[in-house]
DNA sequence: CGCCCACTTGACGATCATCAAGAGTGGTGG
DNA sequence: CCACCACTCTTGATGATCGTCAAGTGGGCG
């Protein structure tokens, strides 16, 4: 019970496990790489291509005109972003770190769907587990705390990283991102995280040392911080 | 260029038109009843059945242990719901006003979406755009004041009220929901939702005369307050 | 060595939630 | 028909959380 179910929330707009596509085969695929900050695409660009992420780390994410900016996932390797419906992409997707990505023909992955229905029972499963996950973050967004979505957040990141596994011992998590990814992500500032992981810290929950990186002392009180997300009615 | 596109976004989860159902014919189809606040399922609900909104207006929310509440979308006639992923649902799903919904076995659906590719297709349209909105409901919810969410709130009623076309007019929406219900929705208290109200009737911008209806005056003024939403990089 | 960038920490203030009270409305029953 | 109650909505007062502004620290790299 570690991890709870909904806790995985915390994952990128429309990622889902590679094997979906494993049967389109090499034909047309085209690796790319993409260096820190680099864009992949915009919103208006033209939806040519879904890409599925090799390794790196990338984010999708909207921006306001006065430069608010919401990321509303990260998207990490065996994910794919991009599948857009209509015209044009309704958001913009960048590279968090450097990253390398597969790039797939909108065209040919379309074709698969309308040749093999499970194909697009596949995408339609992930589309709405998208949907659901979507709807925790919305949660997340507009009820929580600073400290209950900071701890969210190293959950899902954890919860990432294991697979799901169950672990016990102090853990540490790698955080690819910088604190102004993180703060876009929580809706938060940069200086919120700062102080709420300080925070965390001085509680004995987690350890901060340098590099990019965070240790998670007590899973369990943690998981207590984050709070909330269960369900009952 | 009233409404733009994006404003839009504050529609029900899972929702889209009925006619991606049409072709199902009456067969098994089940019309159901419900008065307000009625529960038409729950999170952990078998997902035994997709409902497509015939009259009436319900809402899709979660919730924390504590209480607090997300209304993660709104849906009116014509609108589907619970096209859940896996065995059990992931939200709740409630009746705002009293309505009828129409049943439709979610086996049906899925026989349908096997045998003819395009209704897959279209389901994962309809879900991929449903994803593109709830990023910009992310956006609202984490990064716009009161004010702008009350005012984006408005806008997105007017636009699922007329279908899209311009109006210059004033124009009466029509408030199905309570204030509770639409603080939940936004992410704020009932108190703030109440506060922002009077503020924009003090602006001019709006009446809110008794009902649960409002009367937009400006509507280009309240697209200023409604600010943002506009993309670019 | 020195600059740049990310991060942290502090001080202050604005926004919004909470607590509390009162007004308007609708429904029910005497 | 009116009185009472329950509920919604509004308005005011107060306070907490978190954003903003500002300064300082530390690491990486030319």
């Amino acid at each position: 019970m570690f991890i709870h179910q909904s806790t995985k929330a915390n994952s990128a707009a429309q990622s889902f496990p590679i094997d979906a596509l494993r049967h389109l085969g090499p034909a047309g695929q085209q690796v790319q790489d993409l260096v820190a900050k680099e864009l992949l695409f915009c919103e208006g660009d033209r939806t040519a291509s879904v890409y599925e992420i090799i390794d790196g780390m990338l984010c999708t994410f909207r921006l306001m005109v006065d430069g608010r900016r919401q990321i509303t996932g990260f998207a990490g390797p065996g994910d794919l972003v991009g599948l857009a419906q209509g015209d044009a992409h309704r958001f913009n997707c960048q590279a968090v770190t450097g990253a390398r990505v597969r790039r797939i023909p909108r065209s040919m992955l379309m074709k698969s769907a309308a040749q093999r229905p499970e194909i697009g029972q596949r995408l339609l499963a992930v589309a709405t587990a998208e949907l659901a996950s979507m709807q925790d973050y919305c949660l997340m967004l507009s009820r929580k705390s600073a400290q209950e979505r900071v701890a969210s957040f190293l959950l899902g990141l954890l919860h990432r990283q294991t697979g799901g596994e169950d672990v016990d011992g102090p853990v540490t998590v790698d955080l690819a991102m910088k604190r102004r990814d993180i703060a876009d992500y929580l809706g938060l500032s940069v200086e919120t995280v700062s102080r709420t992981l300080t925070t965390l810290k001085n509680l004995g929950v987690i350890d901060v040392p340098h590099g990019g990186a965070v240790v998670i002392n007590d899973i369990f009180e943690l998981e207590e911080l984050a709070e909330a997300e269960d369900e009952q009615l």
